[in-house]
DNA sequence: TCAATTCAGTTCCTTTTTCAGACTTACTGA
DNA sequence: TCAGTAAGTCTGAAAAAGGAACTGAATTGA
């Protein structure tokens, strides 16, 4: 596996691993959608080296999913936030938090408690069928080989 | 950040991290849902090395994610099936390869597409509020501490 | 019966990443 | 002028991943 061109792979998850697929972006996208955009607020928060920090934004940024945006000129600071391609990343972090809350809790209870301001209720994530609403199960799903791919995996 | 303690923090995303959070995980839980389940069968179609693949199986077991079933008492040989603990990733992976569908395409279209057995239609998973069922998005989301957690992020 | 193959790993050595922390550059404010 | 802040870069050591051959138990096939 060449993880350089991960994101040519013809497999949508490929792709995606390849932006998403390390322990630093998510934890790093996790701190986005809690409202922390500059590198001081990651470093800290997270107690990623620099280095590493500035190399994951520079990945973020170049496939779009944060924009580097300056909030003063000199000197010259930037911030980094989330673009609708990065906002749309969300379901990909509940899901994550959601089977966290599910499987890996402890007698503490959760973490985090997540309101839909919409309705104004606690929730969870509910991940369903785009088609008739119902409620996804693996075993309920048929894969087909689409036109970006007659063949392999993914 | 200590890697081996990860699933101990008090944030539900960052216990995600430790069990799925890297690329062979991931990628060997895609072959586990298009029904791979043998050492060899992993090793041959995402070329991972063996070592890792040994050690990825080992953790995801560990975690009780998988589980090793022999199917064969001599030679001695196991298979690797998906817990409920694992089908319950599907959401997850799903909403991967749905972002890699949207924001990662090329001219030649999506490689899979996915069928809904129960309502027989093409779909999209689609991540909605359990209460009000309506469609989630980051910015209709307020984030309270819970009892697992009454100070930081997560 | 004896060599070749299969499967599920393990071992060993090299290359790549990551880590920890100091250093740099460009300012600001006292 | 001196301390502090923000956003990085640099360096050397440690950890993880990659590549490929090896093991062991059994099976096939000539």
């Amino acid at each position: 596996m060449k993880w350089d061109t991960l994101d040519e792979e013809p497999c949508s998850l490929s792709r995606t691993i390849a932006v998403v697929g390390d322990r630093w972006t998510l934890l790093i996208l996790r701190e986005c959608f809690l409202r922390v955009r500059r590198f001081e607020g990651f470093q800290s928060s997270l107690q990623i080296t620099r280095h590493l920090l500035s190399e994951r934004l520079k990945k973020l940024v170049r496939f779009g999913i944060l924009r580097r945006v300056p909030y003063s000129e000199s000197p010259k600071r930037c911030e980094y936030i989330l673009t609708q391609k990065g906002l749309d990343l969300y379901p990909i972090i509940m899901a994550m938090v959601h089977w966290g809350d599910t499987h890996m809790g402890d007698e503490r209870g959760r973490p985090l408690l997540h309101e839909h301001k919409t309705c104004g209720r606690l929730f969870d994530p509910v991940m369903v069928c785009s088609e008739c609403g119902e409620t996804l199960h693996a075993k309920q799903v048929h894969v087909h080989a689409g036109p970006g791919r007659r063949d392999a995996t993914g």
